[in-house]
RNA sequence: GGCUACAUAGCUCAGCUGGUUAGAGCACAGCACUCAUAAUGCUGGGGUCCCUAGUUCGAAUCUAGGUGUAGCCA
């Protein structure tokens, strides 16, 4: 097979250390991770890691807020990840984090590299600075009223109602979305990687063969419309390390997160004496080295980390490999429709091969988004690998062990058959190699479908009525045995559990690509244990209203200790009174803060109509409006619009409550729609 | 707003550089089988290849415009 091993090293992009793990993160784990079993099973040298990104203002805020330090933070992150991606079988050679000794002394020593050479300059700015809180604010955490189409409450960097990208300075009443202050602009001396410098080698670089097609035209539109200089410092105070010579200047997160790579691995070249990090990394190396990243990062792994190795003098990546998002049901995840789904949620409670196994069925080299469909998961887990691959095995084992106490034939009985599946195998090896695993699983399920026919054909369980027939049926049984062992050395990579499970079945070493070359035989295999149950819808539905769960508005309602004196119940009323108010189930499609106004929050309402409500309602002291968006509520819709002095108010949301943070809107059963009348 | 992608059967997706009646799996219907986790095998129905205009002997495939979706704009 392969004349010569491979030496190769993998990355995925280092999660960011301030959230959890969820579905759309991995797909990205799990590409990779088939990638890299793939090429261990190939017996190449192939080592995978990763990293923490556990660095930047919105870990210091996050942290802040908490009331812990960053540190504290980022390990209990830490310990979360490695537990997700562990459950998951993501099989990291090692999972380190950026905010570390090795990376420190990396990012030190790149930085310097790239100042010797000349690619350091200094200049400065002016940025928006929070009085109030004493720091410098990114764009992210200004918000204001659009200067283009006057949507109120949006990110300093652009606006998500008509699109436009401006500068925070741009922005209408701006305000520290940290502290609530308004920003006042300060001057500060920033430190700029001058990758216009860089240009001529990026152009050569990226026409290569170092990433896919779209990346490269993506990339072109980015040298047409300029290089410019990249802004690498930030002021304290940041969570991150400091800059040499600079005091009270700190590297920009972006500028050592990518460091985190060859800090992981540096980390594990230190335990593992076999591993060379400068057989890796220096200028000249033929080693292979690979990074596998979302589509929305590829700037920063196509230009400015390739500047940032070449100016400092190491190699550049093998290769950039982008893939798409993830949607769910077709469409972005979301928490109110149940299906921003977290690691934690699924391993509750499904199975992970299940999904390997969906994401390999539907991964290909492409940076096309994938979708997860629920339903059509289900049916194809269920039916692919149950229906088809598991029930090989399962159909032929009960014979074996039955009448020949799990002895295998001696001899191969189909042996032009089995070297088909062989010959197949090469190019299933070369659709693993290419990253086409939607293919390669769909040749695998092909094989599948031809050992269930050939078993159908031989009709193994007519002959066994004949006398005298028995080792012909153990020839067949056996055949099938023996294909269905080389299904589970083409499936090893996505579904590495269940091959060990098949191993144990089989009694035999793990498998590597190598065994499919010959055919176990003369061999006693143990009894059969099911290998994988079918997906239950019921599971399903379990975790997506998990998922909706989690959405819980954080803040921490008292509970009652005493009774309380109730108010006086009203004046009773007819039917017809009541009739009168035309009552409605509404979305909260968008909540804001109304600014000036200090009770109120402006709610967005879909009852169903063609045109959304707008709602303020006095419950700014009880919400946050990041709670209340996407959930349901009942509103009155035949109230009389009313002029406010921030607008017109077109009904009203119930709620009770003495009020302050005592006051709880209503919100309806699971399953009511907008619009429905509430009678 | 500018740019880059994507749009094929109910669902999920193949269709290489334009070449006969557009394919697969699942789902659905009928039949067969009963070794197997109600699994499997055979047969069948099902498509304005997003829309419009063009290039061409010929377009799902190329070009332009439009619509929708996603992402990027340091």
């Amino acid at each position: 097979m392969s004349v010569k091993q491979r030496h190769i090293l993998v990355t995925s992009a280092l999660p960011y250390a301030n959230g959890s793990i969820h579905l759309g993160h991995l797909v990205e784990y799990i590409q990779t991770d088939i990638w890299v079993r793939f090429q261990k099973m190939q017996g190449q040298r192939c080592t995978y890691v990763c990293a923490d990104d556990a660095h930047g203002t919105p870990i210091m805020l996050r942290a802040q807020k908490e009331g812990i330090s960053p540190e504290a933070l980022i390990a209990r992150t830490d310990k979360e990840h490695r537990a997700d991606f562990a459950g998951f079988y993501v099989d990291f050679d090692n999972f380190h984090s950026t905010h570390s000794d090795e990376n420190r002394e990396l990012a030190e020593t790149i930085y310097k590299k790239l100042r010797a050479n000349g690619y350091i300059e200094t200049r400065t700015i002016e940025q928006a600075y929070d009085p109030e809180k004493e720091m410098f604010l990114p764009d992210r955490f200004i918000k204001g009223t659009c200067p283009r189409c006057g949507a109120e409450d949006q990110y300093g960097d652009n606006c998500e109602v008509c699109g436009a990208t401006y500068a925070p300075t741009e922005l209408k009443h701006p305000v520290s979305a940290i502290s609530g202050a308004t920003p006042i602009q300060k001057k500060s001396e920033h430190y700029f990687f001058n990758l216009p410098a860089l240009e001529p080698m990026l152009r050569e670089w990226t026409r290569g063969k170092h990433m896919q097609p779209e990346i490269s035209n993506k990339l072109n539109e980015w040298f047409e419309s300029g290089l410019q200089q990249w802004d690498i410092s930030r002021d304290a105070p940041y969570f991150g390390f400091e800059i040499p010579d600079a005091p009270g200047k700190y590297f920009y997160v972006w500028l050592d997160a990518p460091m985190g790579y060859m800090a992981s691995f540096k980390n594990l070249c230190d335990k593992d004496k076999s591993l060379n990090f400068d057989d890796y990394w220096k200028a000249d190396s033929d080693y292979e080295v690979y990074h596998f990243i979302g589509k929305d990062i590829a700037y920063f792994h196509t230009l400015f980390w390739p500047a940032t190795l070449h100016g400092a003098g190491y190699r550049k990546p093998s290769a950039v490999f982008c893939h798409g998002f993830l949607t769910v049901n077709n469409q972005k995840m979301s928490k109110s429709r149940g299906t921003f789904i977290t690691a934690r949620t699924y391993l509750d409670n499904l199975n992970p091969e299940y999904l390997r196994y969906y994401f390999a069925a539907k991964l290909g080299s492409g940076i096309d988004d994938i979708d997860l469909n629920l339903e059509d998961f289900t049916l194809r887990v269920n039916s692919d690998l149950v229906g088809k691959v598991v029930n090989i095995a399962s159909r032929c084992a009960g014979y074996i062990n039955k009448k020949f106490a799990g002895r295998l034939d001696p001899g191969c009985a189909a042996p032009e058959l089995y070297n088909d599946f062989v010959t197949a195998g090469d190019k299933i090896a070369a659709l693993y190699e290419k990253r086409e695993f939607g293919h390669a699983m769909r040749e695998i399920m092909a094989l599948a479908d031809r050992t269930n026919e050939y078993i159908d054909e031989q009709k193994p369980w007519s002959l066994s009525k004949e006398a005298g027939k028995e080792s012909e049926v153990l020839a067949i049984y056996s055949m099938g045995i023996n294909l269905f062992r080389l299904l589970m050395i083409y499936l090893k990579p996505v579904l590495p559990k269940m091959a060990e499970a098949s191993e144990a079945f089989l009694h035999i070493e793990p498998l590597t690509w190598a065994d499919s070359a010959t055919p176990l035989t003369d061999h006693t295999i143990s009894k059969f244990k099911p290998l994988m149950t079918r997906i239950e819808q019921e599971k399903i539905d379990r975790m997506v209203y998990a998922s909706q769960e989690n959405l819980t508005p954080t803040h921490i309602k008292k509970e009652r200790t005493a009774t309380m004196n109730i108010e006086p119940i009203a004046e009773q009323i007819e039917f017809d009174d009541f009739a009168k108010i035309d009552l409605r189930i509404a979305r909260i499609v968008k909540a804001d803060h109304v600014e000036g106004a200090d009770k109120l929050l402006q709610l967005t309402l879909d009852i169903g109509e063609d045109k959304t409500r707008n709602v303020f309602a006095g419950i700014k002291s009880a919400y946050a409006p990041e709670d209340l968006e996407g959930k349901l509520t009942v509103m009155v819709a035949n109230l009389k619009p009313r002029k406010m002095r921030f607008g017109l108010s077109e009904g009203m949301v119930m709620a009770a409550g003495p009020g302050g943070k005592d006051l709880w809107i209503l919100e309806p059963h699971e399953g009511a729609q907008p619009g429905m009348r509430v009678k």
